[in-house]
Formats: structure tokens, sequence, C-alpha cells
DNA sequence: CGTGAAATGATTCTGAT
DNA sequence: ATCAGAATCATTTCACG
């Protein structure tokens, strides 16, 4: 179940930093034709390496200035409660993120909005109205000190 | 200063989901022809709306299943500090986001790591390099359960 | 697995409204 | 701003080493 070569690595390396460059252009760097780059691109995204290419937009432009991380412990945990939790959260369209944790919360939100407004906007008209939550801390992003969706391979 | 129209509102929705649509399809879709949709796209970049393309890797097949959310609070906090810490964690490979944040921790960042020996190893050999760290408190995602780059606009 | 060339289709540009 | 058509360039397929 060796799937992957250097080459695949490396074509990987180059669409998650910049899904714009050319089969040509990778070709060239990778000193081949534009033939086998496209097969292989082609494979890593049938067998799911590859899952979906993306625009990354500049939040503050679009009037989304801030971001605000939520770490939210329930107060019932059993599987149906942590089933309608999740549920519920993912209908939230402010909710870019939200994972369950192992530690001493139980989940974890990140949210983009307009302002600290909308935020106390949507604790209250929102998030409140998700009943099981516990504790609920907010935290502020004050600065994006490093922000990528590479990883490293 | 009223620079974008909902017909770029709609091209950006469309992009940040699904950066492979081709103008022809956006087109179709918003009831114009190839052109204008090409013309506003270009400028939406090179206005900045739109940052840049990426593919959207899956980090369980290219052996990256551990993700790890690391809350750190500094133990001075001058300017020069904080700079050398930001400058530092940006060399680390593994840390794909870090936050300076307004809250009980100072930094908030997010790690991918083969497995949770591998999150140890990071700790002690590049976390704990870098001084002026007071608290560390490690969480691990058990479940995704939402997570995208799209934000709601 | 690779190459190179041919067919297809998308992008980009031009001229006109 | 938009359209329609033409030119250019990238993607995709295929015959072959």
């Amino acid at each position: 179940m060796e799937l992957l070569d250097e080459t695949d690595l490396k074509i990987l390396r180059i669409l998650q930093n910049d899904a714009k460059k050319t089969t040509k252009d990778i070709a060239k760097q990778l000193h081949l034709t534009a033939s086998p780059v496209y097969e292989r691109i082609r494979r890593l995204e049938k067998k799911g390496y590859i899952k979906h290419y993306v625009a990354i937009l500049d939040k503050k432009m679009l009037n989304r200035p801030v971001t605000a991380i939520c770490m939210v412990s329930l107060r019932y945990h059993n599987e149906g409660f942590i089933d309608t939790f999740e549920q519920q959260i993912k209908e939230l369209v402010e909710v870019q993120e939200c994972y369950h944790m192992a530690g001493k919360v139980d989940f974890f939100l990140k949210i983009h909005l307009e302002g600290l407004e909308e935020y106390h906007e949507f604790v209250r008209s929102k998030l409140s109205k998700i009943h099981n939550i516990g504790v609920l801390e907010s935290y502020f992003v004050l600065k994006e000190v490093h922000n990528t969706t590479a990883i490293d391979f």
C-alpha cells in the first residue's frame, strides 16, 4: 500500500501552497512533461489525498475582522447530547471550525464576526439557545501570527 | 469606497468553496458571459479580496492524524519578548496556526503531527527550547466536527 | 512510467454596445 | 459594465518507447 512516491509528495506540496500553478509549470519544476503530472494529480484527487480546491479570502476586507475562540464544556456527556450539540453547531454559519476535544474542555470553536457587538449577539441569541452548555470561555485574536492551510510532510 | 456589488460577492462565495469552477460555469450560474466574470475575478485578486488559491489535503492520508491545540502563556510580556516568541514559532513547521490572544492565555497554536509520541518530542525538543514560556496547556482533537476555510458574508 | 503531439476546452483580449 | 468572437494557452487523450 505504498501509493505515493517522492514526485507525488512534491506535487502535493506545490498544490497546497498554490493551486493555480499549471501542470506545465509543475512539470518543469520536476523535470517532467505535463502528461504524467496531470495523471498523478488526477490520481491524487481520486484517491482522496486532495480533498478540494479553494480560494482563500481576506476576512478583514469582507468585514469579518474579529476572530473569536470559544471553549465549551457540556453539562451532560451522553452520546445523544454530544450528537445534538454537534448538529446545532454545524448550523451556525459564523462557526468556521469546531472540534471535539480531549482535555479540560469538550469543544473548541473558531468564529468569524463583524465586531464585538456581533459576538455578544451571537452568544446571546445563538449559542445560548443550545442547551447543555455548561462552561463557555471566550478568547479573541489580537494578531494572526501564522495561519496556513498547508501541512508539513 | 463601495467596491463590491452583489455579483462580486457571489463570485467570492463560489470560489471560496470551489476554486476549480471555471469562469464559464460561474458565468452561467450568474447569467453572464465569461468575460465580465473573468475581469471581476482579476479585480478581486488584484484588490486583495482573494489572497490565494490552495489545495486542501487529507491530513490522515498524509500521516498527520493528530491535531493538537496548545495554549501558551508567556512569563514576560515586553514587546521584544513577544516578537521573539512569534519569530521562533513561525520556524516550527508543525505549527499550522498561531494567534496572539486576548484572554486568559497569550498564544494559541494548532499543530499537526504523526502521533502522540511526536507531540511529546515536539514539546520536549522544540517548544521547550523557546524560553519565556510560562504555562503550556495541551488539548487534542478527538473529532473534527466542522472545518472549513470559507467564511460567511 | 515516461514522452510528444493532437484534440478539446478554458482563458484572455479586442472591438462594439 | 457587458457581450460575442478570435487568439492564446492549458488540459486531456492517445499512440508509442
